[in-house]
DNA sequence: AAATAAATTTAGACAAATCTAAAAAATATA
DNA sequence: TATATTTTTTAGATTTGTCTAAATTTATTT
């Protein structure tokens, strides 16, 4: 089946969001796709016509299997071409994003694996996300507690050790989720406690035990 | 001045046509393009308001000097891909001409700049054709149809004029690509055939009109 | 020069992707 | 539960790029 770049945009921002949410809503592709709920009506239209999501009317939507290996396979474009402007051009990270938004719509598979062939089969972009494989296989990063991450290095949440309604409850409040930037700006070695910055809120103090429980990765 | 992909596909096409006449006219351009004269009008007129055609209804059309300048910077990133996909990918030199029609419309000037950097300023892409520089000047090479070259003068393939699929799958036959080292053997006057030798390989005839399209140059 | 042929343009239609404004459905609130 | 709000969808318009068929202009032949 064949996508065009603007069905293949949708099918992406899609899959991002379930990711975080069993069933996707309209408002929410409209946001991060910076269109129209009515545009994304008319596309899910689209994309449930050529079978690749789950759609009821007012009932939100997800791509199903199909659906959500051809979004591997444009992560796989994009995040190639990431490092290919990285690690071979010398761009800045910061720089490379919408390249590579073009570039991940150039339909060929021979240039694809020639591309990673090329590049040593890397298995993360410079912005540290998994590169996902022929198969789709994403592989899964090196994750630590943030209790052993040392002091100031910028991090994202990956998962949650222990998921209670308390843990949760706290977390909101800390406005920790998954995919939450954050880094450790003090460590008190009296009882183990952090003090941590949370991308745009004030700083403030978790405890060791917490902090065991929250798993980060490196990068963006 | 922005242009669509399709929008850049006439340029292209308008340019590489009024290099072997003075005034383009539609049916060339509709039948190079496989689209026809009628959607070629159109095109016209947007790119007369856009100000880069010259074109007077009935009386066929030619780029201007903007024009012009713009189809060498699509020629150029389309050369520059066709180079880093068979020096740097290893893709064989007849199976690129689609995939770098895609490339050469990912529009980032700073992409060019650092992909000429990287590819070490090449002046010639892998089909011979020179690569414009980033003001349009085209590096010139002293090049003749093989069907005008004297007998027994060794000579490499520098560009081949018709680079259809029919010709590209004929000269993988004989064993002549862009570099090969060839001399013409024998002329018959007959039909202008020639007889050819290919480095290595036994000698071969190839007609008049095959002739016509292989371009050689003396030395390196 | 008139008739014929070829090239070119216009008129009108269509598909893709988007939009606005209004209607409908679902959710939240008083 | 009735009302208000939010979310989602529909209806209809717009832009871009294309097409066919018919009309117009130019070129070619008798």
């Amino acid at each position: 089946m064949n996508f065009s770049s603007s069905e293949e945009n949708y099918i992406k921002s899609i899959y991002h969001l379930q990711q975080s949410c069993e069933l996707v809503n309209t408002n929410a592709v409209a946001a991060t796709m910076h269109t129209r709920a009515a545009s994304v009506t008319d596309m899910l239209k689209k994309l449930k016509r050529k079978k690749i999501l789950q759609y009821e009317r007012y009932k939100g939507f997800k791509l199903n299997e199909q659906g959500k290996k051809h979004a591997l396979g444009i992560i796989r474009k994009h995040r190639l071409w990431e490092y290919f402007l990285v690690e071979k051009l010398g761009f800045a990270w910061d720089k490379i994003h919408p390249i590579a938004e073009e570039l991940e719509h150039i339909c060929s598979d021979e240039l694809i694996t020639k591309l990673n062939d090329y590049l040593g089969n890397p298995a993360f972009d410079p912005h540290g996300d998994p590169i996902p494989d022929q198969h789709g296989r994403i592989p899964n990063r090196k994750q630590l507690s943030l209790n052993i991450l040392p002091l100031k290095q910028t991090v994202k949440v990956s998962a949650v050790g222990n998921q209670s309604t308390q843990m949760l409850e706290m977390l909101k409040h800390y406005h920790i989720g998954i995919g939450t930037q954050l880094s450790v700006t003090k460590r008190f070695s009296f009882d183990g406690s952090l003090e941590i910055k949370v991308l745009k809120f004030p700083n403030c103090i978790i405890s060791a035990s917490v902090a065991k429980n929250i798993f980060v990765h490196h990068d963006k």
